[in-house]
DNA sequence: GGGGTCATGTAATAGGTTACATGATTCT
DNA sequence: AGAATCATGTAACCTATTACATGACCCC
């Protein structure tokens, strides 16, 4: 899958992304990173970034610029993007926003089995995921007022703006799943629990399932 | 993280769920996982399933039933749900659904970055995304209506139609978005190209960049 | 001046993916 | 009967995450 690229890790596309500015190191590019909240939209850590950095320079997307010392504190390489790095960059983020990948999210792995629960159960967990969700929102609207508030431009914001729009959509879905499984007329509550009761049996007596 | 759980990856909760219905082999959960089209919905290779196997069986939740040898084929080892695996089947079930995780969808990491891009570029792909994104669509409710008509119950569609929906607010805000850029009386476009101009600047007269 | 946190990096471990291997069955 | 695909599993490799180290700075 991402195997076509020599760096697959989203980190790296961070990374060139703000080398593409200016040289930098990898603990500034840490800092960097933090700083500006990309660590939200991409999953980062300390150890990671490191490994990124090395496989970008040994796909020969960033190169060492020079190593200085301060003081005592251990050495440190400054990195420089390539224009094969500038390249990638590009080509990359292309791709990212032009073709959808197939993903799996967990709410989507979880809704995939959620029959294992008895009805009652996979309620009452929904009910208390929309307290979650709304948290979440939240949360996410705060940081984009605050920043529009700083002056961010809302170029910057998008990610934040579509992750809103992602939970409203979920939220929604909770609700109303949750209704169509608690309806008194139409309901698959009891359905569902007879499903249910089937898969919990041990099927102990009797014959074993035949096969399909 | 998910450093709690003994077994962390999700192929381990599908298998935890079929296992809980009738003791197989990995071979014939790989089949079976494979037929009922849990890989749309759960990351599964082949590989990994024997991993997770082996995570499971090592963390107590499944046990080695019997083996068998039929003709020259390799033993087959047959492994069945313990009562602590239907424990952790159902909390861990339980946890997905009622607490939603932060995650990183790919689009997500390339909206935070995508100022890298020049307008015009970005709304290109933009473009070419949404038609991506329409097959997707296309794709899921097929496999819903063709579901359906097989009498498979909703219940266990519930997933496809989340996916549905996302991909509509999905489209949505793709199609808002290339609007705020594109808008003539207050669109971004100029800003960006500005913005990006700058960030693409190779800065190579002159001293360097001074650092903050 | 001793205890925390910052700055900076390396090494060990664990997890997952790809590639490999081989007998059986089916198709032509 | 040879080719392709299925059935079944193991091993090697790569990637990522955690843990470890250590000097500098800051606070009381």
């Amino acid at each position: 899958m991402a195997a076509r690229r020599k760096v697959g890790n989203l980190l790296g596309l961070a990374v060139l992304a703000y080398l593409s500015r200016a040289p930098m190191h990898p603990y500034e590019l840490s800092r960097t990173l933090r700083d500006y909240g990309d660590d939200r939209s991409i999953k980062f850590n300390h150890g990671s970034l490191y490994m990124v950095v090395q496989q970008l320079a040994k796909a020969g997307f960033v190169t060492e610029l020079e190593t200085t010392r301060e003081g005592q504190r251990p050495e440190r390489t400054v990195y420089a993007i390539t224009d094969g790095g500038r390249a990638e960059l590009h080509d990359w983020l292309r791709e990212l926003v032009s073709e959808p990948e197939h993903e799996y999210p967990n709410f989507v792995s979880a809704l995939s089995l959620i029959a294992a629960l008895h009805p009652d159960d996979a309620v009452e967990r929904l009910r208390s995921r929309l307290t979650g969700l709304a948290a979440r929102r939240a949360e996410a609207q705060k940081l984009i007022d605050d920043s529009l508030a700083e002056g961010v431009p809302e170029l910057f914001l998008i990610e934040e703006e579509f992750r809103v729009a992602q939970l409203d959509t979920e939220a929604a879905f909770v609700e109303r799943l949750i209704t169509r499984i608690t309806d008194p007329v139409a309901g698959w509550g009891p359905g569902w629990a007879q499903v249910h009761a089937a898969m919990t049996a041990q099927a102990p007596p009797g014959p074993a399932e035949p096969q399909a």
